[in-house]
RNA sequence: GCGAAAGUGGCGGAACUGGCAGACGCGCCGGACUUAGGAUCCGGUAGCCGCAAGGCUAUGGGGGUUCGACUCCCCCCUUUCGCACCA
């Protein structure tokens, strides 16, 4: 028998599958297609075992997939713009090219060695500008529809990579790369406007049945709809008024003051009029200042001060007194409340902090008008309106009807939606990304470059200086150009793409990925996608995964996708941990991929990874749970060598199964037999459905257990012989997905030609999976007494009589009375006595 | 603060619609085969009591529903992850 040497099977299959393009694919319409696709990665060197998990998991169904008859697209590619290729750019002077380039070659290398089955002709990189240039052409067909624009904006400036960040990436009010807190900075920048999209984007998550109801969720707050109204609140001793946005116009009765953002526009007017204009503004930047950093380390005290104006609230006909307030969103709803302090905990405490009336106007369903001196705090409970004119004793609900309706009959207000998602800044002073391809002309204005001159290329030479300015406006042949309107002198734009643009639509180009033509042909677009099959980590929950399905959306409305959400099924794995911790360079707990393929060969990293735990859950890498699978592996191929004689003679190796006699076969083999046929039925189950692996791979590895108690007591019988080959040739079709290279050298050492990509998943034959007999607990009071044996198909009478009469329960019912019978059609025989 | 998920042996985990808790693996203990084994094969392994048959206790804690609860309901504790002045 020969040894089991994993890495020279590694090599071997390895290369049969790259000379026989085993995994390139194309369109079949008369096979069903299955998509499977895992977030592709940002060549950063080097990949580890949590990035690994990943393509493994992917890789499970895509093997699957194949076996099962579907024609599979499994494409691979590289996230290759960005932040961390420019940086070591400025510190080493290695180019970011040259550096990103090399460390794909180097990863590229790592997941072949790993076995995935990647369709390698479809790979794409990002930075090369057959990829970009389809950004660019995006870009200028967005702008076409008004869904890309310009304009001047407080952003998010992250001071130490020196870029705009999207507020998407600003995590705690600091950078989400680098953890820098975030300053506020005023530029003109380019937007996406996701905004446009954002109802569509809130109802459709309904529909997204196979995603985690976590990142749904996650998703819903992100997009944050708030139902409500927007109000007008007249100034009284000036012209104008001042708009509210709020969700409980039920409370506007108790509206006795309005409050306005630090950023609001009237804030300046005011200013002018204040009696010490200079300390207004003092306290107006202060608050700008705390904005956003300041509040995250814990609460920022509320403060506001007097304007010195007064605004009508006009269902009251009073006069409210308008305050600015640091905790006023500038950027949210109007950027002005109406400050009510009996329903709303904020503007308690603010009315109470400077004496400012609060009013009660909702009291309980059932019950009285709260005492407003008594309260400790907002009660923003819904009850029945108080004090509230002509709406005394209407419930909270529908007073927001008509009194929104009053308000849209008076004409100072109406009924508005506001969101908490804001449109995609999407400008990076930066080299390292896809050129914004626009031009500005003197005369012209803001001009695209026509679509004939793309792509404009990133130029090869730039300054990594690190400094605040976009690199490329110090290329003077890139900047200089003429304008392609007026044919004048011209400025290029010089800020590049934020690279959450290029992974937002890459799963689309590699349905045809070298097109040159265009982004994709839709036909192809038509037959590939959506993808069935997404996997990747949780922290794309927001950002990659809201601006693809604005991406879809955006390619819907252009006529070029028929669908509208890009990924039918989501699977968040979950991250590999080291020591409890995250691995990172820093902490030195990176468990190396390239490691364990020396020690243990790639079926036995393949197999630990699926078989430690189902693929959402975190786990802990342990080495000694890697020896576990490998040495398994070598019990499954000295099994399968020790009925290989058997197996190929007594079969001619074709389905065994079909020769097999079940009637005329002895107790054990029989047995085995079920044990097969379940365990198809099993391992289909967990992997295809339920997608656990890792019970799966339990489920073979109790068969390999039985096939060994099997051979050591049957006889080596011709009938053993086909039994036993049944079981493990249906073992090695099952296996392949985790564990491909040591299953094709069985499979061909089983006597089959042109390799499992010719094999078909198992099918289980329901009446060998059953059992024959079952054993049932027999319970009485709650308790396990005795157990009897029972023919499926056994009645409620039969199993009673047999639970009765069973000699270790008898003690039991001895001088009772059996007061109860409950049975469980083939589980379970429960009985009451008393 | 709000929202979500999760708490099961020494460890990772299993238990699918309420029906034998701890599958499978790691680790540990023992045996066989061996010059040897850190290879391989076989067996044992939740805790407590008992020579044993067997019994009792156990799924974060406390209640409840049920013939029967890891699973359903209520309260509490802990952990993790989101969101965090969104009017």
């Amino acid at each position: 028998m020969p040894d089991y040497h994993p890495q020279d099977l590694d090599r071997k299959w390895q290369a049969h599958w790259a000379e026989h393009q085993t995994f390139e694919v194309t369109e079949d319409p008369s096979k069903p297609k299955f998509y499977c696709l895992e977030m592709f990665a940002y060549p950063s060197g080097h990949a580890h075992v949590g990035h690994v998990r990943n393509y493994i998991i992917g890789d499970v169904v895509a093997r699957l997939k194949r076996l099962q008859g579907f024609n599979v697209l499994h494409p691979f590619g590289w996230d290759a713009f960005g932040l961390p290729a420019e940086n070591a750019a400025i510190q080493s002077g290695i180019h970011p090219e040259t550096s990103t380039l090399g460390n794909i070659a180097h990863m590229k290398g790592q997941l072949q060695r790993l076995g995935i089955s990647y369709a390698w002709a479809r790979e794409l990189t990002t930075c090369l500008p057959d990829y970009y240039r389809w950004n660019q052409w995006l870009f200028i067909r967005m702008f076409e529809r008004g869904l890309a624009y310009r304009r001047r904006s407080t952003v998010n400036w992250c001071p130490v990579d020196n870029t705009v960040l999207a507020n998407e990436q600003v995590v705690d009010g600091a950078c989400w790369r680098c953890g820098t807190v975030v300053e506020q900075k005023d530029l003109e920048q380019w937007f996406f406007r996701i905004t446009a999209y954002a109802d569509d984007l809130l109802g459709s998550t309904d529909g997204l049945a196979q995603w985690p109801e976590k990142v749904l969720t996650m998703q819903r707050n992100w997009i944050g709809r708030s139902d409500g109204a927007r109000v007008t609140y007249p100034l009284a001793d000036l012209p104008g008024g001042i708009d509210v946005f709020t969700t409980r116009i039920d409370t506007i009765f108790g509206a006795t003051f309005v409050l306005l953002g630090p950023e609001h526009p009237l804030v300046q007017t005011f200013a002018d009029l204040a009696d010490d204009p200079n300390r207004f503004r003092e306290q107006v930047s202060r608050f700008r200042g705390q904005d956003r950093s300041a509040r995250i380390s814990g609460e920022v005290e509320k403060e506001g001060f007097f304007t010195g104006q007064f605004a009508i609230n006009a269902f009251t006909n009073e006069r409210v007194p308008i305050w600015v307030a640091n905790f006023v969103l500038g950027e949210y709803g109007t950027g002005a409340v109406m400050g009510v302090p009996f329903g709303d905990q904020r503007d308690f405490e603010f009315a109470r902090k400077y004496n400012l009336p609060i009013r009660a106007v909702i009291r309980p369903a059932e019950g009285r008008t709260p005492d407003v001196d008594a309260m400790s705090e907002a009660l923003p409970d819904e009850g029945v309106l108080v004090n509230s004119g002509g709406y005394d004793g209407v419930p909270s609900a529908e007073a927001r009807r008509r009194l929104t309706a009053e308000a849209e009959a008076r004409g100072i207000g109406e009924g508005t939606v506001q969101f908490r998602l804001k449109d995609w800044g999407i400008s990076r002073q930066r080299y390292w990304g896809t050129p914004i391809p626009m031009i500005h002309c003197p005369q012209c204005g803001v001009v695209p470059v026509p679509d004939d001159q793309l792509p404009v290329e990133l130029p090869k030479v730039a300054q990594f200086s690190g400094r605040g300015d976009s690199p490329l406006a110090s290329v003077p042949e890139f900047v200089n150009v003429t304008c392609p309107m007026c044919g004048g002198a011209a400025r290029r734009e010089t800020d590049t793409m934020d690279t959450f643009v290029d992974s937002s639509w890459y799963f689309y180009r590699f349905a045809d990925a070298h097109n040159d033509q265009k982004p994709f042909e839709p036909g192809k677009v038509a037959y590939w996608c959506p993808v069935d099959f997404y996997s990747g980590g949780v922290e794309h929950a927001i950002l990659h995964l809201i601006y693809s399905r604005f991406f879809a959306r955006v390619f819907r409305d252009l006529g070029m996708v028929d669908h509208s959400e890009p990924f039918t099924h989501l699977l968040t794995q979950g991250m590999v941990l080291k020591d409890g911790a995250v691995m990172s360079k820093s902490k030195g707990n990176v468990v190396d991929p390239d490691t364990m393929l020396r020690k243990v060969g790639a079926d036995a990293l393949r197999l630990y990874v699926m078989f430690v735990a189902p693929p959402e859950k975190e786990v802990e890498w342990t080495d000694t749970g890697l020896d576990g699978s490998y040495r398994w592996l070598g019990r499954v191929w000295r099994i399968a060598e020790q009925w290989r004689e058997e197996a190929v003679s007594a079969s001619g190796h074709r389905q065994p199964a079909a020769a097999i006699d079940h009637g005329a076969l002895s107790p054990d083999e029989r047995a085995i037999r079920r044990k097969t046929h379940d365990t198809i039925r099993r391992v289909t189950q967990d992997v295809d459905v339920r997608q656990q692996m890792n019970t799966a791979v339990s489920a073979m590895m109790e068969l390999v257990n039985d096939l060994y108690a099997f051979t050591e007591k049957g006889a080596r019988t011709a009938q053993a012989g086909m039994v036993a080959a049944e079981a493990i040739e249906s073992l090695v079709v099952m296996l392949s997905p985790f564990a491909p290279h040591t299953a094709e050298e069985i499979w061909e050492r089983y006597g089959h030609v042109g390799g499992l990509a010719k094999a078909a998943w198992p099918t289980f034959d329901p009446d060998v999976a059953r059992a024959e007999t079952i054993v049932v607990p027999v319970q009485v009071n709650g308790k396990v007494r005795g157990r009897i044996s029972v023919e499926p198909g056994a009645t409620d009478a039969e199993m009673e009589a047999l639970a009765l009469a069973d000699p270790a329960v008898r003690p039991y019912l001895k001088d009772r009375e059996v007061t109860k019978v409950v049975i469980a059609k083939g589980r379970l025989v429960s009985m009451v006595v008393r």
